[in-house]
DNA sequence: ACTATACTTTAAGCAATTTTACAGTTAAAC
DNA sequence: GTTTAACTGTAAAATTGCTTAAAGTATAGT
């Protein structure tokens, strides 16, 4: 099981992870929220732990921004903040639960593991999150967001993207897309792929200034932030 | 959405569930553990409320029981013991959250609906009142109402509703619709989902002006307030 | 069993959206 | 510099969705 856990007192940060390791959880710490919420964008995570007052971006902004494109994973609040309103506004923001510091590990832990016994028994909604960089699509939903806003696409748009995401940053040959895609063998002279492309940068390219989507002339096309 | 709350303390009891009830639950309250256990068999609750330090079977041992047979309703501690010890032994006969008194009801509410958001969608089914914004399904009166009014359904009418609700805003396609409420497979072309929606639309969102059926052309059909 | 009524399904025309095709332009490869 | 591949806007075509009406089916009362 991994952790991810946001707190910049960095006594405090080692400890707690020394403290899940040997309880046999793997943990990885952020320092603030901006590099957190970079780092979930590569690596997918079991339980996050939040403190709120950490540099950048805070905690809660951190857990709301999760939760826009992941509504499963369970996020515990740690802060030294214990008032009313701002368990309020955690839970608001729909994190899971909330201790206030200082805590027991053993607490935490018991929070933890409560929460990870409440996870879907099959848990595909890992493998449903596809993400490039920030650029999140969420399988199962259909539903596809850039920077924490969704994007509407359309049903071909989408197979597409989805198909060009699980291609896993390898260059794929229009060959492949029409097959897969579009599913008829044969067609030969058509720009079909191509115009998709460009409907998906425009889509999804267009407004930012990492390009997502790029071609490799004769190859094909792949996705990637580079 | 249904609470059980078992607590000798004759007070606190009366003024949690006061407040329980002006928070739109509906609450019953229990003194001892054994007609805890028997009430429990009669009818069905979302959530159980417990406090340890009750008369005959104590709030852990209550716990315990229910999770022999049910793992899934959320169970919440509330006790006087604010030891580690007494932490551990309530989350390892699997409670879902513990609460030392005294403690804030407010917090106690943000908790409530924590966990309830939390429960499977899969046990949704097992659910009598659905509920989408102003809109309340009966299930097992089979009636439907918004905005205080009864809506008559017919029966596919009313299949067809409590399948897009218990989807819980997800989209459905076409083909999963036909399959679950018409429960033929190999149906071609016919349009009768289409004319189900669009009676369902006169029935329940015409005369309203936020829309709760909504189409994702492509994809399918959803049900949201937004 | 007959009739009236309500319910379900099919059909058809129209509207909206999505997809495809075409054509001119630009960029890349050789 | 020429050739080939890729991009992009427009418009046509195809698909999908909405709505209404009417035909088929089931149900209840007499």
């Amino acid at each position: 099981m991994n952790i991810l856990l946001l707190e910049d007192d960095l006594i405090l940060s080692a400890e707690l992870c020394r403290f899940l390791e040997s309880n046999n959880f793997n943990c990885d710490k952020i320092y603030d929220g901006e590099t957190f919420l970079r780092q979930i964008k590569n690596s997918t995570y079991d339980l996050y732990l939040l403190d709120i007052n950490v540099p950048k971006i805070n905690g809660l902004d951190v857990c709301q921004t999760i939760r826009s494109f992941d509504k499963n994973t369970p996020i515990i609040i740690i802060s030294a903040y214990g008032d009313i309103s701002d368990k309020k506004d955690a839970f608001t923001r729909l994190a899971d639960d909330y201790l206030v510091k200082p805590f027991q590990f053993e607490e935490l832990l018991l929070r933890i593991n409560s929460l990870l016994r409440r996870k879907t028994p099959s848990d595909n909604s890992d493998q449903d999150i596809l993400r490039i960089d920030d650029l999140i699509i969420n399988k199962t939903e259909q539903k596809v967001y850039r920077g924490g806003n969704e994007i509407t696409l359309t049903l071909k748009e989408f197979q597409l993207l989805v198909y060009l995401a699980e291609a896993q940053g390898r260059t794929v040959s229009k060959q492949q897309i029409t097959e897969h895609v579009w599913e008829h063998n044969f067609n030969t002279n058509t720009n079909t792929v191509e115009v998709y492309i460009n409907f998906l940068r425009k889509k999804i390219d267009k407004d930012f200034k990492i390009k997502l989507i790029h071609t490799r002339s004769g190859f094909g096309y792949y996705l990637s932030p580079l």
